[in-house]
DNA sequence: GAGTGTGAATCAATTCACAGCT
DNA sequence: AGCTGTGAATTGATTCACACTC
């Protein structure tokens, strides 16, 4: 249908918020920084140095240093950062100093989930409405969140100032879901739908594949045994390996 | 520190499927070719160009090919792909030449959803048992699956030979959960709690993380609100040579 | 002619290592 | 002394472009 194209993949465009082009990966990172801050401040913490905050963010303490250097970061030298104040920044820059209000269109059993995931509201997204393609759902509304016809997502979603859009339909309507999520000025589309959407440039997805990422797990299980059993499954093979080597896996810091 | 030569020189990088290390990014974007050549196969089509595949599947014609490289692919010049020939491969590469029993941990709104997620079945990933640390649950089955308690959770995975667990769980609880999964013998683990997971080496561990996915998006709004409003949200160095706003820089991808 | 397979070049991300503050 | 911030080096992934096959 939508001759749109797809999504550029990175596109990490300049003029950021620190001064510099922040990379795509670290945005990723920065929202599990804010997470591993502020658990260390419910304990208590009112510094952190980078050393203590990469190990409970789970990445290297250079990483997360270079990472934070994309904010203009605020550390002191020979001390570290303060958490509150190093919180606020990262908020900041995530956009969650202001209120964001989602809809979700789906109200399968994902796009129920979804609704009642705590995770979104503790972070100030909040679910303002629920779109499903099933009549009988229509007018009903599951945990105080009202389900609307899907043809009704274009007024609806103006009139509740909607800004970010979460596909949980299934694979074929998706497509016609995000057209009309855009359509209605949404510039953001979470997808649970396991194809990849087509968009205008400047609309940003992310793509949740809950089969893909069992199918990479599925894979490190099919080469490991490839390997325990000298490789049954294959053709070439020059070098039969030792297995012990572990080139995956985050692994902590070695000694 | 000083590993530099850490590395026993003997166990050369291991020998992958089609010979060489397959990239990990390569790895998840095979599973979309998969998805992409089954819906192409639906469609009626017996071959494809790496240039029809890499459109379905939202990736550059080049990447594709260098991709599927790694299996040592079977391409003919001049043609394309046998679609039938390269499902088999990407099924045989990814381990899903073999059915995987999953166990969800985390009986709430997330791990019913997860249970009742088609996209699973569909790539022969079914769901064996279901555990949760609230007693009302225990004896009870969520669409034909078991509730266990999360105290058994290392019988019943055996007995099941569970490969993969899922942990549904909230934070609290997740590197409990974690750490008895492994200690039960499954290797491979999805996280969907928001912390990160401490493993051993060796064990496979993919997050999604969907309050993040969320926060990448704000990002995203909140980078584009500032450029629009001339970026009023930072201070941070203000000696920003060129100019603000470069509408260059690799960005869109020209049609 | 059409389209794969792949070295070589480019681009992005990570890691190192150290200068510079407190 | 301790720890951040960051250029420089390295590693990894993507893109190019073309030899080669059908």
């Amino acid at each position: 249908m939508s001759p749109h194209r797809a999504s550029p993949p990175g596109a990490a465009v300049l003029g950021e918020p620190g001064g510099r082009p922040v990379p795509e990966a670290t945005i990723v990172r920065l929202a599990v920084y804010l997470r591993a801050l502020c658990s260390l401040a419910e304990g208590g913490a009112t510094v952190v140095s980078s050393e203590e905050l990469a190990t409970v963010a789970g990445v290297g303490s250079a990483k997360l240093r270079k990472d934070l250097s994309f904010l203009g970061s605020h550390g002191t030298r020979g001390v570290g950062y303060d958490v509150s104040r190093l919180v606020a920044r990262l908020e900041l820059t995530l956009g969650l100093d202001r209120a964001h209000v989602v809809a979700v269109v789906g109200a399968g059993n994902l796009g129920r989930a979804l609704v009642g995931y705590d995770g979104f509201a503790r972070r100030g997204f909040t679910v303002g409405a629920l779109f499903d393609a099933d009549p009988d759902t229509h007018g009903g509304s599951v945990l105080g969140v009202a389900v609307h016809p899907i043809g009704d997502l274009d007024p609806v979603c103006r009139h509740l100032g909607i800004t970010i859009g979460v596909v949980a339909v299934p694979a074929e309507g998706a497509q016609d879901v995000c057209d009309r999520l855009v359509a209605a000025g949404t510039t953001c589309v979470l997808n649970f739908a396991p194809v990849v959407l087509a968009t205008p440039p400047g609309i940003q997805v992310r793509q949740v594949d809950l089969a893909a990422e069992l199918q990479v797990l599925s894979f490190h299980l099919a080469r490991r045994a490839a390997e325990v059993l000298g490789d049954g499954s294959h053709e070439i093979d020059p070098a039969a390996g030792a297995g012990a080597r572990d080139p995956r896996t985050k692994t902590v810091v070695s000694p």
